[in-house]
DNA sequence: GTCTATAGACCGATAGAC
DNA sequence: GTCTATCGGTCTATAGAC
């Protein structure tokens, strides 16, 4: 089924994505991919002309898994604060993914910028369609505003991937999810 | 009073940081910070050695504005929401900075790495007494971990810094701050 | 404290053989 | 689809004159 020439370019992207994860968009050089996935920096090339290629590719894969497993919790939890948890869990390391290329996002390139402005939208519909619905079944306020909430949401998983990375001596580690921290009233 | 080599130092320092908030760290050069600044990259490198240097010397300042705008809020606004909403605006384009520089955080080098550490700590540490004192006032469940709540925070100021400077086409800008849209019951 | 000039390494990308 | 070799450019950092 899948010719040689799919699995290799699946294997690229999926190095590429560990080190945008690591290192950033501006961290890391084709050639260093290349050597971890073990072909030259021609060969490379070959596959993604450019890097702006190459960093599309990684978004807008990253882009399909968001939307497989946001689409399963959708359909299979209920409930607003447990679709929350299970949609920061079920990102895993996109979470780190998707804000190291928004943080990139002022210096990418046009093509890699139309793919990261996707992931991040189709990442915040899904949230939102999840307020939509949490106000409503009466979970959440009748003046909350699904979109805000959703970039709320979204604000507090992308910056918990990146601060987590910081170990901080002497202070307890970021909770990826705590919905329950409100006032006492 | 002023030498005017501190003044140079200062104003290289502004200029930085403001590339850094643009571009992050792996994202301009010396050359270019010279450049803008209007000196040659040789004088950049007599003030500050290493990018190491700059990059530490422009995590200290930050960290040194935050301390002082914290304080302030600490010293003359009451209650956990105001004070929150006041922390958010009062860090301005030091959000901002802090992310980018959060998100560089592994490719830094070690003496960068240590100031940023520094200004992440001493931040949460603001928050989480916040939280620590909202607590004691009933503002917050006598079981809130004020050193998680601040986490929370924090990650949802860095994010919401992040995510602004993506344009998505339909959706309501991140709000910086709501802190309202608990659960209705 | 400023500059010009440059070292030495690395960058993204390409040419062309196999 | 892989490779070696290389182009032209940029990177951080330094040498040394003024």
């Amino acid at each position: 089924m899948a010719k040689r020439k799919d699995v290799t370019k699946e294997q690229i992207i999926e190095v590429a994505g560990r080190l945008v994860r690591a290192k950033g968009c501006n961290g890391f050089s084709t050639r260093q991919l290349a050597d971890e996935v073990g072909i030259s920096s021609a060969s490379l090339h070959h596959h993604f002309t450019t890097k702006d290629d190459l960093i599309a590719a990684v978004a807008a894969t990253c882009r399909d898994r968001v939307n497989r497993s946001q689409r399963v919790i959708a359909a299979e939890i209920e409930g607003f604060a447990l679709r929350l948890s299970h949609a920061s869990e079920a990102l895993g390391d996109d979470a780190l993914l998707i804000a190291m290329l928004v943080a990139d996002f002022p210096t990418l390139p046009s093509k890699s910028q139309d793919e990261v402005r996707q992931v991040l939208a189709n990442l915040r519909g899904w949230l939102s369609r999840f307020a939509a619905q949490a106000r409503s079944d009466a979970e959440l306020h009748v003046d909350a505003v699904p979109d805000q909430v959703a970039g709320n949401v979204l604000a507090e998983i992308l910056g918990s991937a990146l601060i987590q990375r910081v170990a901080l001596p002497g202070t307890l580690p970021v909770p990826p999810m705590t919905w329950g921290w409100q006032r006492a009233d």
